[in-house]
DNA sequence: GAACTACATCGACAGGCGTCGAAGTAGTCA
DNA sequence: TGACTACTTCGACGCCTGTCGATGTAGTTC
């Protein structure tokens, strides 16, 4: 097991699991680990990531992702429900807009896992 | 011929890329790193590559990969294949046996991206 | 209420992926 | 040379994923 354990809050199911370099992790953590990976790995979803995290604290509207990717707009909500299905952003609708928002412990939660 | 051809480009594709939560990254960039998060997208893998990379800067054996998941031989060279091809770990063959080693500078340009 | 807007869900399709048994390939050893 | 070993590749199967047009739903404005 890993001596350095992270001090953070370990609701996070990645943020409490050993780096990759460690032994191993169980295959529970393994599966969710996975799932976070996957939601990264399509070009499209990270180009939409990449976005929303530019804007560090400050939320994205919905409406602009259009701009962002030449997908169609179900294409779009489809990727979106993606991320924050992983915890990889927040979502809140106020009126007519959906805004969305960055979860950077996730992100480093993830980059604990690879390092 | 093709012993130790590492499956790493002299310059790294993503090593070069700006993180997430710069304004964007280009649509070649995008797909590479998806490409390689796509690596880490499975489970077995997971855990495959968390097995060499744990044994730091040795070699594991191939012959070893069975005790670490419950696979067939096929699937596990499937596996290990695909983390070669994402240049996540090294393949040598030295008589009978092939022999890997993990990559730790793409699990770090894998961490810059996330940053 | 009616018309409109912004987003989500549905249904369908093509292509990709994980898995295995069977067959192929390369190296070892007697 | 021939038997053996370790791994790769092939072929097939079912499941999953990205995509879009059509439709549904929630909120706004008149």
């Amino acid at each position: 097991m890993a001596t350095k354990t992270a001090a953070v809050p370990v609701v996070d199911p990645i943020a409490c699991c050993a780096p990759v370099r460690s032994p191993r992790f169980n295959d529970e953590q393994a599966e969710v680990i996975a799932a976070t990976f996957a939601a990264l790995a399509d070009p499209v979803r990270l180009r939409l990531l990449a976005h929303v995290a530019s804007a560090g604290d400050e939320e994205v509207c919905a409406c602009d992702l259009g701009a962002v990717v030449d997908r169609s707009q179900p294409t779009i909500s489809h990727h979106m429900k993606i991320l924050y299905e992983a915890g990889l952003i927040t979502r809140e609708k106020r009126g007519l807009w959906v805004w969305y928002r960055i979860v950077p412990e996730r992100l480093e939660a993830l980059r604990v896992v690879l390092g």
